[in-house]
DNA sequence: GTGAAAGCGCTAACAA
DNA sequence: TTGTTAGCGCTTTCAC
């Protein structure tokens, strides 16, 4: 049923009968009768307006959409469930793309739901290359988790290099020194703040002799094989910095098929928290990021935006748990 | 940049414009060189078509919906991963909802996707009612994981009758009596079907009088405290099955509060396998979903139903993962 | 208080 | 081989 034919029902133009149900009759000054006859009516008949017309009528979508790398990795997951939640109280929707961390289905994407007219956009990037972002897209978007230095493009993130900092400065204070990180993708702003959190904590205590950056990719596979390398040197470190959860899981698997434990024979910190990180043997020791924060932050960000507001970028304090994977060395 | 713009300023009408960039020019013989023209003219001012406008033409919108109720939950994670994987593939995109497991928020999701014409609907329902897919949806929709008896709506999920009937069985078969299931909600068939084959497995080796069902809802809140309740009863379980990876999750939470001990004080099975699960303490025995499988068949089945072919249920056999969780117990 | 009609950007039937 | 035109379903300007 289309709101022409509704009209006709009740013998009465379109017009009107998209004025009630836009609830725009006091400004119109439909009688009340009528607008009771277009109500009943539209009940009656269970008339859904098609949306797309709406949308091309009125050049917006109310569809926000959604670009990240991984929807199975439980960090994004989350961000995606407070991103719903905080959209749909605003009456939009979600269009989804999952990036795998590829470059061109990232621009695929963009070029996908640009097509679509989406309103905005919320987009855990790649990072690899941006381009596309700052020369195609003609709607506003507010970068989430990762983001590009030297671009005006807002984000929202947590303070990777200071959560990465204290966890480094956690590992030397009970002991450590040969710490090794094993990281994600090295473009990633996420990445590269990790890695500078580390490396300056290691330099203020004086041990930048032992700097070592291990790894590619934000997987269990890469922590996996990375750890397994590891653990093969001479001069195996004494912790292990883990710059993700997928990463710090993959590497306990290498350190438990090798025959050795956690936190005796090496130390192991990750960053990112999980639910289950507590239940671990054994329990992993992790920084938590304000997961909440970070999508409703980014979706606030957008809508200001959106609403030709001036937004500034944020960085969200992490938060450290200690647990039970790191041993304090005598020294 | 209109189609109509890009026409005017190659002096030509939108229609050879249109068919070129649909790939139409070999059935309407568009010479090359007006073919040529258009599309370096389409390259050159970055023209990318109106898809609301091609939508609201073609009665089609290249939109599937997805319902689930938990996108945190890395079931549905998962799912959502290989789905949009698949839908790429056919060049279609995701709207996505997450119900939290409320009917009302189903309904509502319901019918914001259909205002928005999607192409179908592939559903996770929260399973309590289901009137409004089959009154409201005029689209194909397909069910996943769980499904309405009684209904047509076709479906695909895992044999859940079958995973949990042998994981009981397992357990009976290592010394077991007293066990004791957590649910998920009661009223999903998912629930129900696992239920079922514990409570058959329970029958069929004679111990129907230990049958105990506790709990309701798929949370690591439910898993938590059902199981501390459990652990303070007189005649505690020897073993809990705890039907998802979230509720396995709380009770693992629970016993170690409580100062006890898995498989030592409390044996314990969960529903759904993940990639942790071979790292927790102890090593979670489990029965693992064909997630993959589930997300592939869903999408293929509605693809099939989108063309008019017929199409069968389908029910995926799990697989079952022996670890350490279980203890067994002489008699 | 209500309605006629234009137009959002595209495709396709029909015409040439 | 190309173009004219109607129309998808809606909102809104302008007119009454």
């Amino acid at each position: 049923m289309t709101i022409k034919e509704l009209a006709q029902e009740l013998n009465m133009s379109t017009t009107t009968v998209s004025r009630v149900l836009t609830g725009q009759e006091k400004k119109y000054r439909i009688s009340p009768k009528t607008a009771l006859r277009v109500r009943d009516g539209a009940r009656k008949h269970k008339f859904e307006p098609n949306q797309i017309a709406r949308n091309l009528r009125l050049q917006e979508t109310n569809t926000i959409g959604l670009i990240i790398p991984d929807i199975s990795n439980p960090f994004f997951a989350n961000l995606a469930r407070t991103v719903e939640i905080e959209l749909r109280r605003r009456d939009k929707m979600i269009l989804l793309c999952d990036t795998k961390d590829e470059t061109s289905l990232e621009k695929e994407s963009l070029h996908l739901l640009l097509g679509r007219k989406v309103d905005g956009l919320l987009v855990a990037p790649v990072g690899k290359k941006y381009d596309h972002f700052i020369k195609d897209s003609k709607v506003p978007v507010v970068l989430i988790d990762r983001y590009f230095k030297d671009q005006t493009i807002p984000f929202v993130t947590t303070d990777n290099y200071q959560g990465a900092y204290s966890a480094t400065k956690f590992l030397i204070q009970k002991g450590h020194q040969n710490i090794t990180c094993i990281q994600g993708l090295g473009h990633t702003s996420v990445n590269e703040n990790r890695i500078l959190g580390y490396r300056k904590a290691m330099e203020d205590h004086k041990i930048s002799n032992f700097i070592r950056i291990s790894g590619a990719g934000y997987s269990i596979q890469n922590g996996y094989e990375s750890t397994r390398e590891l653990l093969q040197k001479r001069n195996r470190p004494t912790a292990i910095f883990a710059l993700n959860n997928q990463i710090a899981l993959g590497a306990m698997k290498a350190v438990k098929e090798a025959g050795l434990h956690i936190p005796g024979d090496v130390s192991l910190i990750a960053f990112d928290e999980q639910p289950y990180f507590e239940l671990l043997s054994p329990a992993l020791t992790a920084i938590q990021q304000p997961m909440q924060d970070i999508g409703k932050v980014a979706v606030e960000t957008l809508f200001k935006l959106m609403t030709g507001e001036t937004v500034k970028n944020q960085m969200l304090k992490p938060n450290f748990i200690e647990r039970e994977s790191v041993k304090s060395i005598e020294s």
